[in-house]
DNA sequence: CAGTGGTCTAGACCACGCT
DNA sequence: GCGTGGTCTAGACCACTGG
């Protein structure tokens, strides 16, 4: 467990003098040449110390500026709430904009991009499509908070059930029962959560700084008769937001 | 958005060669003097461009054998289900270990540690504690899978609610009522997801390979006049689970 | 014993922000 | 123009694995 290597010794005193609070969040940590002499080792070697502490999450680098330690404020995402016992109704669930402006930030900018294609194969898994033969409307959301890209949002629906309806059409819409009068009622979710890297274009499309994993948000609703009739697939830096369920035990 | 680095283009190459499957997983990657060769670069260089890979979670370092291509295969825990109109009843919450036995793998092996201490801010601030004056109970677990450590799951209780009971006692207990009985009963849970690296400190004891975030995942049990009386802080590996929910819309 | 990754050095040139 | 990070080279020695 122990590592005694330079680079690593080096990581360990910074990284204390954060935890310690020493060097708070924003605060300019030492630069590369600076460590280097401070610890006579080769640039190199300081530079792999400080890149370490990155890709912990701890600091992050404004290049040709310094590297400064990394902040662990997030919002919060209500995914799930109901009526508790004293009777203090919390919002519903996907409700994005009020949540993100209730916790003071600027929800504006969402951006909507409505086409059809072939299922991706984890959409057609979980619809009961077949990716070769069948087609769906996909609605893709980017949601800002305070101006900056915070999520990207896809959601995806069977193209023979929301053919002609409002859902296939790029505009946005706030109505909530369009499925119910195709005929297909939502009654429950299934959520997945996934925790990983982004991909290179996840970190290009979501501005996303070294050393922040992603989770990715999968929610499945069901009628009924649990036949599946909508995906939304999420992409949630974990550098910005905490998912919450609210849950009856 | 494009990065002509050297390092970025056999990052790119080889990214590519893993997602067509040209690399399947567990396929060994060329070595770093192979990777400095076929592209005439310094095998610094070449070193780069594999542990972007691991970073990114495609790969995972085998030390003096080489990089193979990381699977993505994971396990589900269920956090929340209930009763679904086709009267399919599913496994309650926390059943750890019926839920991994189900998905045909092995929970055997989990450790318990109890301890009475000063409760952590995160903990004081959720149960209503003062992080100077009061005392919780902590039982820390282990939880594993087919031998392997899995998840580090922390339940903290208020001290003064649980002094006398069996949560206070170094034994494992499958009792589900406890807190009920000393007049606390719990009746809905709120649960935050936080996705961030891992510590030094987790890495070592869940033996996490390079690349891998984690979930932080806590669970704050209330009572019917909502007072929160139990804090469940676990630790969740993302290349091995995924967290599911199933709620009524 | 050949090959692998782990670590480190001592240079070099570049683009760009700041004062 | 100085200092920063971004990138790359060409060496070196080590510990350990595998056949």
């Amino acid at each position: 467990m122990a590592d005694n290597s330079t680079t690593s010794r080096i990581t360990a005193d910074l990284r204390q003098q954060i935890q310690d609070g020493t060097l708070g969040p924003g605060a300019l940590l030492p630069s590369e040449p600076e460590l280097s002499r401070t610890y006579n080792v080769s640039r190199q070697t300081a530079r792999a110390a400080l890149q370490a502490l990155e890709r912990e999450g701890l600091a992050l680098v404004r290049p040709r500026r310094g590297r400064i330690v990394r902040s662990t404020q997030r919002l919060r995402w209500h995914l799930s709430e109901f009526e508790r016992p004293d009777h203090t109704v919390l919002a519903t669930s996907d409700a994005w904009e009020t949540d993100i402006e209730n916790q003071g930030h600027d929800p504006s900018g969402q951006t909507l991009d409505v086409e059809t294609i072939t299922p991706p194969d984890s959409v057609a898994a979980r619809l009961g499509l077949d990716s070769r033969t069948d087609r769906c409307v996909v609605r893709r959301h980017v949601r800002y908070i305070d101006g900056k890209p915070a999520i990207i949002s896809d959601d995806y629906f069977d193209a023979n059930i929301v053919r002609g309806t409002e859902l296939a059409a790029p505009e946005d819409t706030t109505r909530e029962d369009i499925l119910k009068e195709a005929g297909y009622e939502q009654v429950y979710d299934i959520d997945e959560i996934i925790t990983r890297m982004p991909s290179p274009d996840e970190i290009a499309r979501l501005q996303i700084p070294a050393g922040t994993p992603v989770a990715e948000h999968i929610r499945t609703g069901y009628t009924a008769d649990n036949k599946a009739v909508r995906v939304m697939i999420s992409v949630v830096p974990g550098d910005t937001l905490i998912l919450q369920y609210t849950i009856p035990t």
